[in-house]
DNA sequence: CTTTCTGCAAAAGATTTGCAAATTT
DNA sequence: AAATTTGCAAATCTTTTGCAGAAAG
């Protein structure tokens, strides 16, 4: 696992300890296929590492927000979501009817980030889009 | 105020009933100039209409928004936001030096609602976006 | 051996709910 | 008069924090 080796060296690089707990977390975030909340990967983390605290499943996902490894997103309800950083921009469509969230390519956001910097003098540094409606395999 | 006589007939209509609460959180978030969150909801409220718990101001928000007279965004941190509905497609800017948050009209957004419509399928109801960045006078 | 991390328990914040009394229709 | 709505208090739910012992470097 190639991304285990380098968050263990950003970890080391930036002082922070690299521990079973971090390396757990990491491993389920990465392999996850899509979103996950802080009590998923809490229980996740129980099937194979059982002991480990919810705290520190909060206090691991903070850091690796902090380092930029981990994305969090705000979904309606209070839903609080984690999933593995990839691009600085992507959209989410979240289906009204089956409630499946589904990845946006960054590319659809383009014109949207374009527009800001181009026509406008923003500075954009990511572009987070929710789509709500209905997927062609619920129509 | 049209929109006070659009909204009593609106309940009135679907069963609900009118009260001063629901007409004064109405107005609260009819003539404010930016999101609101609950507790400021709350507190505006205070100063007219002293009295009103903070529970009723979360459940008129509730019916507001099961009615589509609102609409509640998710901000970071655990902010939650209501504001006025107006179109379906709109977007916010949140500016990471000040912190503001500012709108982006739909007509941005159109590129991507045409592109999931047109070339994938989807039935779009209401695209919600969210810039980060730095705005024009922070930089 | 020093500093950082963890688990535990408790705190904090935001939102929701049960219920009797007040208000609307 | 009947039904909904409100204020109050207490309950929930998610996330954060203090602290002593455990683990990492």
């Amino acid at each position: 696992m190639p991304h285990c080796v380098h968050v263990r060296r950003l970890l080391r690089e930036r002082g922070y300890r690299v521990t079973p707990q971090r390396l757990m977390v990491l491993e389920i975030i990465r392999t996850a296929d899509r979103h996950l909340t802080a009590e998923e990967i809490h229980s996740a983390l129980q099937e194979r590492y059982p002991g480990v605290d919810l705290s520190t499943v909060y206090r691991t996902l903070r850091l690796f927000i902090r380092l930029g490894l981990v994305e969090q997103r705000e979904l309606g309800g209070g839903r609080r979501v984690y999933e593995w950083r990839t691009q600085p921009d992507h959209g989410h469509f979240l289906c009204e009817r089956c409630g499946r969230l589904e990845h946006l390519e960054g590319a659809l956001l383009e014109p949207l980030r374009l527009a800001l910097e181009r026509t406008r003098g923003y500075q954009v540094h990511r572009v987070e889009a929710t789509v709500l409606g209905v997927c062609p395999t619920c129509q």
